[in-house]
DNA sequence: GATGCAAGCAAGTATTTACTTGCATCCCCC
DNA sequence: GGGGGATGCAAGTAAATACTTGCTTGCATC
């Protein structure tokens, strides 16, 4: 069954540049190459699509995993740091409207906290097993260590469209907020191979 | 003229929890206690009204200040984060409407990144104040500390109605996330005091 | 070739929305 | 007391929206 699949994409692209009331079945019609009875034969309720929609996009996300047990730690979290926020950024159109809109419709909004949460804990117990291990200072909690490190990867898939002044190169990003959570934990972090020397320390003096 | 502010802080009211396409203009004249007409006489249209009700309420933040000179930088910054903090979750479901609209509508949502872009900026001139008064290391970026510190503010303000598990209590939020950052840049914390002993060093052990 | 199903097409319905018009009413200032 | 400007009220307009109905067309299977 293409056409379903097509439907349920072309709902998500227009969700996500237009939210729940912008998303007419017009517009989502027109996306998907297909005529505005079929939406409504094929889900019954432009609520039900999008819903429907939604619920297609979040489900595939390839859970990556960090190692049961961490080795070097720094390259680990950035690997995975970098895809989180890869993801993140791709995704991110939708999540700002699901966010907007979770007040009002919970019921399909609510399906795309569950990554976020998922990723926190998966990010938490390995900082606790760092810690276990004793490759960590036992002193910061591993849950406020994983909030932040989340919320950095979050807020700067969300905001470098609008702020891009405020967030560090695309590329390098989720190194460096790994880097910055490292040394808060107490690991020893390798000097960052950058492109001109002596660029590492105080980059940014203040501009004015 | 009394009446007109009524009306501003309706639409601010009616816009955070419908977005735009929801704030019909029937709604707005309901919460203000006004005539649907009145609003048309006073602003032209309903885009005019709802920019200038945006553009109202981002005004009148009282913008706080990081001292000149670094004294106590853990309580300084923990104030200050504070007070962001507080104004963030305040403000977030206006944030979260003008993030999703912001391609839409850039033009009026986007007098909301102003403030962000300008307290990332006094924080990052503060850190950068800390290190050059030898309070801590030189090997971190502020501009990278200051935008994970923000980020920290920011997800958290935005997300604990969603997702309360993975953040911590909102009474210590900010002072927490400023002690890891303090700790990435070398300042010396002192241990906190906790309500029940012990509480401090690997409070959140994971649950499975 | 007949049958049945899936999709397109055209048209229509009831509701909502932004916005307008015309008139009555109130209140402040002279 | 009278005039003017601001506000309320009732009604209406044009457009958009979600959704329906009736019919045609294509295609695959028997």
């Amino acid at each position: 069954m293409l056409l379903r699949d097509r439907i349920l994409e072309a709902a998500v692209r227009v969700y996500g540049a237009h939210g729940f009331r912008g998303a007419t079945t017009r517009r989502i019609a027109e996306a998907a190459g297909v005529n505005e009875v079929t939406l409504f034969r094929t889900f019954g309720s432009k609520a039900a699509l999008i819903d429907a929609a939604i619920r297609n996009r979040t489900a595939r996300e390839d859970a990556q995993h960090l190692p049961a047990v961490p080795g070097d730690v720094v390259a680990e979290l950035t690997a995975w740091a970098g895809s989180i926020h890869g993801h993140m950024r791709r995704m991110r159109s939708m999540i700002r409207k699901c966010m907007s809109e979770m007040e009002e419709r919970p019921e399909m909004s609510g399906a795309a906290c569950e990554g976020p949460t998922w990723a926190h804990k998966e990010l938490r117990d390995y900082l606790h097993r760092v810690q276990e291990a004793g490759l960590a200072s036992r002193d910061v909690d591993p849950m406020i260590a994983a909030s932040m490190l989340m919320s950095s990867l979050f807020a700067d898939a969300m905001g470098r469209d609008m702020m891009p002044s405020i967030y560090p190169p695309a590329s390098s990003a989720a190194e460096q907020y790994v880097r910055v959570i490292a040394r808060a934990l107490g690991i020893t972090v390798t000097p960052r191979a950058t492109k001109r020397p002596g660029a590492s320390r105080a980059a940014s003096a203040p501009a004015s």
